[in-house]
DNA sequence: CGGGATCCCGAGCGATACTG
DNA sequence: CAGTATCGCTCGGGATCCCG
């Protein structure tokens, strides 16, 4: 662990400017892009949903966009994905203890937009 | 204020998936793109820094996205600049107290992100 | 129902040269 | 020194149709 002590005020590693291997940068990454943020606090909000039910829910994302970004979204462990082998099929998408951990630090951050501007 | 109290667990707002104006959204679209945390964070560490010092600073970064990137900080009340009318010209940039908020966050996704897959 | 496969466009970014 | 001005490209994302 190359991170600082709490002492230490800056959120990157030791060798910032934080190129390269980042955990911010990783993080960021992580919920990056233009739905995976909208699809976190559905399936946060909501609990289990379904395929269709997500796509429903979050305005405008396209088949290909919601495919790609619960793929990405499974493969980084933010999500998890349970497959029912019934017909027709049946695919219930739900978050992780990790995705949980995540979800606190970005309730701060969205406090932080709010306030930006307002407090002078 | 929209937000809800600090019982609600969820990062955005009631009318979640966070679409449009989220606040959320809005504080990741202020550090998104490729340059502004690498920025934020020489600036946070190293205190006031000059233009070509922040360059040499940020290995990789072009002439093109430093200007385009500070001024879009600065425009969201992240960084101060400050204009010396000497010759040559010496302009310096440093973080403004919003800035400063911010990192304790950043820090906190940071941990976030090094931890990731090591709980298990 | 839950996706895949294609095609396409434009923002974001990089490279280079120039300027007050 | 601290930027502007162009040009060109990659690639994230949109639209549409298809499939088991």
């Amino acid at each position: 662990m190359t991170i600082k002590s709490d002492q230490d005020n800056s959120p990157c590693k030791d060798n910032c400017p934080c190129m390269d291997c980042c955990p911010l940068g990783s993080a960021l990454s992580q919920i990056g892009g233009k739905w995976k943020i909208p699809i976190l606090c559905a399936l946060f909000q909501d609990g289990t949903t379904r395929f269709n039910e997500l796509k429903r829910k979050i305005r405008g994302i396209t088949n290909t966009m919601l495919v790609s970004s619960l793929k990405e979204l499974e493969e980084e462990g933010l999500i998890f994905r349970e497959q029912f082998m019934e017909m027709p099929v049946r695919v219930e998408y739900s978050v992780t203890d990790n995705c949980r951990d995540l979800m606190p630090i970005l309730k701060q951050l969205a406090y932080w937009g709010a306030q930006v501007h307002t407090i002078k």
